[in-house]
DNA sequence: AACTGACGAGAACGTGCGTTCTCCAAGTAC
DNA sequence: GTACTTGGAGAACGCACGTTCTCGTCAGTT
């Protein structure tokens, strides 16, 4: 019974999300996702004919993913402040998410960023967008455009934070 | 030329921490300590039993020098706020020093946390002090105590943010 | 029925690495 | 000098893992 390249695709990437982020990149082997996909090791690497470049799909989808869901959740609210404070709640709720382990480009970099360039750049560029993200969203409230790494740095302070203590914190509300 | 068990055991941290922090922990072999520290295998294994007790003592080490360096600095200065302030001038140098990579303990959590719990040990530790540090400067300055989370969350954020983006911004000092 | 091509299952290969073992030189005590 | 110990250099072992290869099976075509 042969999958479709599609579902063949999303199969293996979901596995791979679910494992490289619950056990750690390195800690998964191409036997694992072959189990976890259910896809022939000649299916797998046909689709990605290594696992660094599996690698980088993983990121860069969570990435739109992460943040879509980040934007859907803030355009709920009208008010451009308290789209601000939407952020804070959206990354309160995904904090207390079971099986929640740390922001995934952040154990990637930490992992394999001195190794793998591909590793890093989408790191940055996952950041950089986040960034320029919540830059976008002070300039819309008409806020100072200092506010903006501010809020940067306690949204990052709060998912490592969160990541190794496993404390969801919501003192960052107060801020805004 | 036998060494005594003190420098050895000295020259041994030296090199992984040297290594460790520059390229992951998982991708420096034993091999590489040992090149880089001059001792035998034999000698290495007869300090650190298996690696990750090496791996532990590094973080160990690691995390009494990094604190007790913040501590020296903080305590040149007289005010209480003062102090608070100079955290992030130490920070920012630390930042800025070459070769930084990031805060060591959130990238050994990222490789190893899932699969070692004396990693992800080391690392809640660590970051719980440094926590309890910043309270315990806020209690001394009279400063309300929600203040102290915050002020955590900041400079995490700042650490993380500089490791992927190569960034050392000082826009919290705006924050004090 | 015979041929062909695709695909899955899993063995096989090569390498890297954590750990242990072997061998040998040098120092010490008698 | 000889027995004994210590420690260094590095080979060896076992295993895990990324990647490739082999073989068998089944669908489709004539």
């Amino acid at each position: 019974m042969p999958l479709d390249a599609d579902t063949a695709r999303t199969r293996l990437l979901d596995t791979a999300e679910d494992l490289f982020y619950s056990r750690g990149i390195q800690a998964v082997g191409m036997d694992d996702l072959r189990g976890g996909s259910g896809l022939s090791l000649k299916r797998l690497y046909a689709l990605y004919p290594a696992k660094e470049q599996l690698v980088e799909a993983y990121l860069r989808r969570r990435d739109v993913r992460w943040r879509g869901s980040l934007a859907a959740f803030v355009e709920q609210a009208d008010d451009p402040r308290d789209r601000i404070l939407a952020v804070y709640d959206w990354l309160g709720e995904w904090l207390r998410e079971p099986g929640f382990r740390g922001c995934a480009w952040v154990n990637g970099y930490g992992e394999l960023g001195a190794t793998s360039e591909v590793v890093a750049r989408a790191a940055r560029e996952h950041k950089q967008a986040f960034a320029d993200y919540l830059a976008g969203l002070v300039t819309a409230a008409g806020l100072p455009e200092a506010l903006a790494p501010q809020l940067f740095l306690l949204a990052e302070g709060a998912m490592v934070g969160a990541g190794v203590l496993g404390e969801p914190r919501l003192a960052e509300h107060a801020r805004a």
